[in-house]
DNA sequence: TATAGTTAGTTAAACGTTTAAGCAGTTTGA
DNA sequence: TCAAACTGCTTAAACGTTTAACTAACTATA
């Protein structure tokens, strides 16, 4: 045994300590043919041994059961894959993995498909089209089943989409879906929830109720700011430009856009925040700036990312169901899946959210 | 078009919009064959064009190139994977994504292996030995061409990772890994961080330094608790059982730990958190109790999660530069694949961390 | 000018399954 | 009693590639 350093790079320091030893003999693994091969029978009956059919007495399918036990017989997903002409493999595209919401959905996807035998592959885009089109070569290439996405924000350009659509793959759209592309979508109604933010703000006392949103182009940002405008036309408030800010929603967007409405000579009474992120932002420039939340300036986020209850104070925000969100878009898809008719439904998902009211903007408990 | 209300539960609600359209007409996908055909030559000779190989003529290659354009074609990996004996996909096995240690550590292997041709299968799981033993034959069962796993809390039994093994497929471990195996390994240094923690600690003047830590039979926790009571020894502060403490290190842990310290007739001066998570927990009952940070007592956590910087007061904590680490396993495979001898070198690195010093342990700016 | 070497392919088998079709031998039924 | 039906298999082809082995047609060499 040798020790050796290998780098040193920045704060990174690793040591790695080398040791020789054998490879293991690799066994080669054990086919149908192999356990064929003992039984004596053929490899057509072993297969369909192993699959139950009904052709196959109980007898020898215990025995061929009993066999591939002994020889640690592992099926070749590749091989039935191929011949079947089912990969049993469902492709997910999420813009990335470490937001709760999409974490979530996953496990959800997940746990509804692997109980139908389907193992799901995941891959992220990162927010961008590029690396968006690559996943789905990616997944076309290992021949998935379906392809349940959300789309990255960048993405305009639905081609990619029509591919997979062309090749009958049946694709589910969720959260980030486009509507012109004719698929199944599962999402929340936006622009309701934008209303139901409105209405809460405004029984809180306030007045002038600005909106940090995302991007119109986004089907889901325009929607809740559709929502948060026709709320305030509803409630007899003055839709005021200076008030509706577009922006990517990070937490740096959200610091640039607090510190500009706190510029303003007409400053806000409350900031509905299309996320959490940008909403954290926000918070900390107001903490930052000693403005007392709610009473000051109220605030709310959007996603109820896990922080958002964490944080001091806790904020308001609107919680999407993802695990639900991921339930039905396995469920579109093994729907999509069962069916052989030449004609097909198209369905659209809306789930309802829930407004959990926390400190940000809880004026009576404050 | 019809409209559909499809269920009414709890608090969600969703609207189901049908619509029946055409299933596409599928094309069959199209294959080295139907090149073949076009161009009037042998689908081997194809293959052999879209590899690149020597022995086909730049025209023929520039033709085959063409059609397999036009034609949209895309290669079946099943197929290939199939003859080749190889999958070019690699599986992970994670506890959990929704944490950022494991989100970046999978988002920095992911780009590393992708730019070597390979996919990643994750595979999450949820701490639970059984739900482990179900990815590890989910895995096996897909022909990846190797592992990359994160143990399970529960995970003592290695019987399965044994298999991952003798079946001759590399497997590599990362952050929490059994030393017994004898499989590469990719970590950081657990007990000197517990040292520099300690250190940092007693330079702020702290004199009861009391550890919340995770189990010991699990070895990074083992190794914090550890290094834990040798800096302690070192800078001649006595060790106090009543000051250790075990548990999961959840968020509801956390509190219920900190109370337990609070209830000491001696109250420590200082709280060594071995995770963010029960960190917050912990942050959450002082806030509560109102007791001051870090004056009173000083809090320190472990992995750096995003929201450590996000709470009040932020919470000094442990930086594993998972980016590095999801890095080196990738590269680790790499190595580890590329080589046939019958020999192998077994590798270990260990990975320096930074300690990020922060409101909620440092007395000098408070 | 015979021989070896190179070029640019072709042929056919193989990877491990699944599955349609076939076929003995047995059982059933009118 | 004999056709029909059933039982429990077997055979062989197929899924779309890759690849070892072969070949035909040139080209270079001695």
């Amino acid at each position: 045994m040798f020790f050796l350093i290998i780098m040193y790079y920045g704060v990174i320091f690793a040591i790695t300590i080398k040791q020789i030893y054998k490879k293991n003999s690799i066994k080669k693994k054990t086919t149908i043919k192999d356990i064929a091969n003992v039984l004596n029978i053929s490899a057509a009956a072993v297969s369909k041994a192993l699959h139950n059919d009904p052709r196959i007495s109980d007898k020898t399918k215990k025995a061929v059961k009993q066999v591939a036990e002994n020889l640690n017989y592992q099926p070749n997903h590749l091989a039935s894959a191929l011949r079947s002409g089912k990969s049993k493999l469902v492709g997910v595209i999420v813009p990335r993995t470490n937001s709760n919401f999409f974490s979530s959905v996953i496990q959800n996807i997940e746990q509804v498909l692997n109980k139908e035998g389907y193992n799901i592959i995941i891959t992220q885009s990162n927010e961008s089209f590029k690396k968006e089109c690559e996943c789905i070569d990616t997944l076309l290439y290992t021949q998935v089943d379906g392809i349940i996405a959300s789309m990255a924000n960048q993405t305009t350009d639905l081609s990619y989409y029509e591919k997979i659509k062309s090749k009958g793959i049946p694709l589910i759209l969720f959260d980030r879906g486009e509507n012109d592309l004719n698929v199944d979508y599962i999402g929340i109604d936006d622009y309701n929830s934008s209303q139901i933010i409105v209405k809460h703000l405004i029984e809180q006392g306030c007045k002038r109720i600005a909106h940090i949103g995302g991007y119109k182009r986004t089907r889901i940002f325009n929607n809740r700011i559709k929502g948060y405008l026709d709320a305030l036309k509803k409630h007899h408030l003055p839709l005021n430009e200076e008030l509706l800010l577009e922006c990517d929603l990070t937490i740096e967007d959200g610091r640039e856009k607090m510190l500009q409405l706190l510029a303003l000579k007409n400053r806000p009474d409350a900031v509905y925040v299309a996320g959490d992120y940008a909403a954290l932002g926000a918070l900390q420039v107001l903490n930052e700036q000693k403005i007392n939340i709610p009473n000051e300036i109220a605030l709310v986020g959007f996603g109820n990312e896990p922080f958002s209850s964490m944080v001091t104070p806790t904020i308001t925000s609107i919680e999407q169901h993802s695990s639900e969100i991921g339930k039905q878009a396995a469920l579109s898809f093994l729907d999509y899946s069962k069916k052989e008719t030449i004609t097909q439904t198209l369905t659209k998902k809306i789930l309802d959210v829930a407004l959990l009211v926390r400190a940000s903007s809880d004026r009576k408990n404050s």
